[in-house]
DNA sequence: GCGACAG
DNA sequence: ATCTTGTCGC
């Protein structure tokens, strides 16, 4: 089953630009972000300056903050970046650089990020929605966690919706080559995910719907991570997520009445309160089902806990396993 | 104009 | 997501 294929190794990408920046000049996370297709790269950026693997020649001190601010250093404080900055002859008044005049941004980039866009944009074409007469019998559940080592551990369970009960699971490992940048969640997990769908499928264990543990439509470019593998993994899916990644909710949820997400004027999620005194979780359609659909069979597999069945299983047991260490490995 | 932003 | 001690409550 075809993965997404062709998935740019950004932190070497990210590394070319910066070597780009010449002496005497400095660039900022946000143009480095442009130069990568998206200014949302940005904050994966300031993490990345402050923890990669900082050898001699590295010219990574030439990044600086907006607005012309120093900005952190992987050696410590900015007491040495500056000091750098100064021998390429930079002028350095009041802790600020004047961007006008030393600002690059001419970078010859591909924008790799500008290729993962319409990767989703084409696949986005291929959503389907489909209203479920009633609920199958077995629901199944996915999610990921991940290793000291780096590791992406994801967990596929099938739970029997009218006992709540586990009935089978299966756990793999396998290596992350990218990082978590908000919208291309995908990018990142989606190996994972279809490893542990593969491995339901060949043992005649996948259930007829799955719920994930990340978003569907809900999505500024509608396709979240419980579509994207819906759609690649040919299986009925829906997003569940703690949290929102856009869209407003309408009114105020309570237990027993959800409440509609709206984004960009459209209805595309629910947010719904899984038991008394808990934050809300918000659902919306994966794959080849309705929000109607995605709300019933969220609403049906919640049974005291924060989240449904499913996910609570998958949560825990990819957890525990990533914790403990020996998974089966995959690739 | 500035900030927010699933896991 | 992960890094972490104690602490509150059923």
């Amino acid at each position: 089953m075809a993965i997404c294929e062709n998935l740019p190794d950004l932190p070497a990408a990210l590394r070319g630009l910066i070597t780009e920046i010449p002496p005497g000049r400095v660039a900022t996370c946000g143009g480095l972000a442009t130069a990568l297709g998206d200014l949302r790269a940005s904050r994966w950026i300031g993490h990345f300056l402050l923890h990669h693997e900082h050898s001699p020649p590295c010219p990574c001190h030439r990044v600086v903050r907006v607005k012309g601010l120093l900005g952190g250093f992987v050696q410590g404080g900015a007491t040495i970046k500056k000091d750098l900055l100064l021998r390429e002859g930079i002028r350095i008044s009041a802790e600020s650089i004047d961007l006008q005049r030393y600002g690059f941004a001419e970078f010859s980039t591909s924008q790799p990020l500008v290729q993962l866009r319409q990767e989703q944009e084409r696949l986005q074409r291929k959503w389907r929605e489909r209203r479920w007469r009633r609920l199958p019998q077995r629901i199944g559940g996915i999610d990921v966690s991940y290793s000291r080592r780096g590791e992406a551990v994801a967990s596929y369970t099938v739970v029997e919706v009218d006992t709540g009960e586990l009935v089978w699971s299966t756990t793999i490992a396998t290596p992350v080559s990218f990082p978590y940048i908000p919208t291309y969640l995908t990018f990142r997990e989606l190996p994972a995910l279809l490893a542990a769908v593969d491995a339901a499928r060949q043992a005649g264990s996948l259930a007829e719907l799955t719920l994930v543990d990340g978003t569907g439509i809900l999505h500024p470019r509608r396709l979240g991570i419980a579509s994207h593998l819906g759609i690649v993994a040919q299986i009925a899916t829906v997003g569940v997520t703690k949290s929102l990644l856009c869209g407003r909710v309408e009114g105020k949820p309570r237990l027993g009445t959800p409440a509609p997400v709206f984004c960009d004027d459209a209805l595309l999620g629910m947010a719904i309160i899984p038991t008394h005194d808990r934050a809300p979780l918000y659902v919306s359609a994966g794959q080849g089902v309705d929000l109607e659909t995605a709300l019933a069979a969220v609403a049906g597999t919640l049974r005291g806990r924060r989240l449904p069945e499913p996910i609570y299983w998958a949560d825990r047991l990819s957890r525990s396993a990533a914790r403990a260490g020996s998974v089966a490995a995959v690739r």
